[in-house]
DNA sequence: CGTTGTGAATGTATTCACAGCG
DNA sequence: CGCTGTGAATACATTCACAACG
């Protein structure tokens, strides 16, 4: 239904940077922006931050930059930011309290609708304005709460579970916190705290 | 000082998670695993997993495959894990304070031997068992307890600072939660929650 | 056999360098 | 001028395909 792009995965990634840079931009009254003063905010070179831009079509003006306002709401759209994703925090320990009160997923175009725990003590309790349900009422948390994403934030072990039944539910994408690889067919995105520690660990061991 | 090897940034992720599949395969009793196996795990190529572990120099026996235990040494002699890692953690926010908790940076080769925030009030108190101690006091924690590795947790007008103190204290790469681009020279990893949920809207939404 | 290790081929991403435009 | 957009060149990463080996 979205106009289908094929745009390269690093550039993605950086896309998603470079809206940071612009509100900062807009917010100091900048109105335009170049390739150079972008790609200085992030040590990499103009030229990559022209090819990248390069995707979204014509934007730039020569002689003068890029309109920052403009070029946010073009990335927005191309990245399916220009709308709200509700999402559903599945696990409630440390790490999936912290983000139910995390600022930024409201900022940008995400909602935290629900919250999934299997520890009975926290059931009916509320975390951040969020009420946590039982684990085993998932699917039909999902389905009230019209949830698209998730955010997964189980032990390892309890991981490729939940992770199928929240797609057997409907959602479609999971934000994995947890250490375990998940084998379903929706997009998954992995946050892992020990594997970035380990690269650091070698990046600071090789120079 | 290492044998400073030149391994491929993205090699040197996947390795990390093989380590993963290593360890279970060790505890499960197998004691050789093929590069097909590794591969079917993270849903990749074997030829790819070879190729990896190609850097490592010759370690497998056509036939039979790679001896588990040996190899998962071997990987954590590569990513300098064959030592214990020191760290502090900045900032003991709801994220900070749940990364101080986190078990499995124990498991590896990681210590949190420091908590370091402005908030007086959380001043002298105890996460997890580590003490946290004022923001004032950077520089001298982590000469004192020789911090090596930070985890810098704090709001993104608040990093850039703090990274320049910590570089400063000595430390010698950091793990940013914080999202801000940070300019130090030492090597800094990136967790960025918001950025992930952008990929994964953009994926999502793009087949 | 089954499996490794690796040259050669392909695919993908980044940088160079410059014509063309306001 | 300064800056964009992009072909051409380069660098990097993945896959193919197969000889060599226990």
């Amino acid at each position: 239904m979205p106009p289908s792009t094929d745009i390269p995965r690093p550039t993605v990634q950086r896309l998603s940077m470079y809206l940071r840079e612009l509100d900062v931009a807009a917010k100091e009254g900048r109105s335009t922006i170049s390739s150079s003063t972008i790609a200085r905010a992030f040590s990499i070179t103009d030229a990559q931050v022209r090819r990248d831009l390069a995707c979204l079509g014509q934007t730039g003006r020569p002689g003068v930059g890029y309109p920052a306002a403009g070029l946010a709401s073009r990335i927005r759209k191309a990245l399916s930011l220009d709308r709200t994703w509700r999402i559903a925090i599945v696990g409630a320990g440390k790490i999936g309290s912290a983000l139910m009160g995390y600022p930024r997923f409201a900022g940008g175009g995400f909602r935290v609708v629900a919250g999934v725990d299997n520890n009975e003590q926290l059931h009916g309790s509320t975390v951040a304005g969020i009420v946590i349900r039982p684990l085993a009422d998932l699917a039909e948390v999902i389905h009230r709460e019209q949830v698209e994403l998730a955010v997964l934030a189980v032990p390892a072990d309890a991981a490729q579970d939940a992770a199928v039944r929240l797609v057997e539910a409907g959602v479609r994408g999971i934000l994995n916190f947890a250490p375990a690889p998940l084998k379903v067919d929706v997009p998954v995105e992995v946050i892992d705290l020990s594997r970035s520690l380990e690269q650091l660990a070698f990046h600071v061991s090789n120079v």
